[in-house]
DNA sequence: TCCATAGTTCGGTGTGCAGCGTACCATTAT
DNA sequence: ATAATGGTACGCTGCACACCGAACTATGGA
């Protein structure tokens, strides 16, 4: 029974409002600095130095020092699918009708590193039915047509594989319950849909908003 | 940003040892009386009494009262997840080597209410060798053949269809970081492993124990 | 009817810990 | 040099809440 206690730490570490602001503003992706994410939670900076030192120190978030900035990521995509998790229970069991700020999210945001959401989860479902992907016993990989896309688009799928243990792989979406495509090449589908200009991200949120022509362009690709 | 309390709240919920240990006992997918939890979270009836009633608060699990009893379950499969997702991050983020305890449970548990660890995603991956599953989409399916295994198996695979909205789905596993089976069918099947007498589950641990020969027929059947 | 058991309510105690003020180091700018 | 900014260490205060003892209600059995 010693591994109770672990799943306790872990989740008293989540379940403070402090911290839980800090680790989903850290769900974007990106790395932000200590001051920032002290804004970001409402607390001073002593206060918000403390809860990183924990936060680091139980694995969920590492590091990096650059000069005299501290920035913040999240310690690995398992953390940023135990927070998805939580997420989808809490938007469950809350009373809280979806607000319009919750139908941004829903449609298109970052999970961690990889696109996530309603336009997400139809990447996923086209690039299945236009035979890019094909299910693999329980994960998915690229066929051949899959990867001439890929390259076509921009994205080196070659260097990639080589970089990151996983190229592509399904993960559960929490607003849609159904699955959407992390993995090195879903970060590069991302980057280079933010590249098209087809969508970009404001400074304070997760959400990725597409415009219209982006979302036009996007669904185009994958029509 | 109304969405950070919630997910604190949810997280602070778990993120209690007690409470903690409530929720994991619960995991195996049987309802506990609330002296049992008591007895099994270390504290009295009325610390376990006010625990269980915040769980029921927040959505986490819900009871069912019979005479005197009280009978409390998980709320949903949700909340597993959720749970196996936590485990999972604390899992790899804990110095304690894994145990003789912990090695029953990565061969075969209950989560929630069917068949997880390593006979669980072998189960997965074999039925969609033996085209008894097919992907559909981000979900799978039974296919004809796969239909005609369980109703041989002894599974009433029809009326389980009109019973549960999901019938059979693809569930992440923790301590595999692959997919083994969930949904109503996967609930009937661990029965009907049970019932075999191919495997057995100890009162105290969400650990199934297989017999050997339970095994041996268990994958000659997948074979 | 009386007793045993399951569970809850209430009041009180203790403690863990978030949050801040102050003071301090480290890095960059002027 | 001096100043400005990012981040940390320490001590303190206050509050939330876990936990228990005792008393209470409700169900079931003898």
């Amino acid at each position: 029974m010693d591994d109770i206690p672990n799943i306790a730490r872990v989740a008293a570490l989540i379940g403070y409002p402090a911290r839980a602001t800090m680790l989903s503003a850290l769900m974007d992706g990106r790395a932000l600095t200590a001051s920032e994410l002290a804004a970001l939670a409402g607390v001073t900076k002593q206060t918000a130095s403390g809860h990183l030192a924990k936060l680091e120190e139980g694995g969920l978030i590492a590091n990096v020092t650059q000069g005299r900035h501290k920035y913040f990521r999240l310690n690995g995509n398992d953390v940023a699918t135990a927070l998805e998790a939580l997420m989808g229970v809490a938007a469950t069991r809350s009373r809280t009708r979806t607000g319009p700020k919750d139908q941004t999210l829903r449609k298109a945001r970052r999970c961690y590193d990889h696109l996530a959401g309603e336009l997400g989860v139809f990447m996923h479902d086209r690039m299945l039915a236009k035979a890019w992907l094909t299910p693999k016993g329980e994960d998915i990989e690229f066929t051949v047509s899959g990867k001439s896309a890929m390259i076509a688009f921009g994205i080196d799928i070659t260097s990639l594989a080589t970089r990151r243990p996983t190229l592509v792989k399904p993960c559960l979406d929490w607003s849609m319950r159904r699955y959407h495509l992390c993995g090195s090449a879903a970060v590069g589908l991302l980057e280079q849909i933010i590249a098209n200009g087809w969508a970009s991200q404001q400074n304070d949120s997760r959400a990725i908003t597409f415009t219209p022509k982006g979302e036009q362009c996007f669904r185009e690709w994958l029509g």
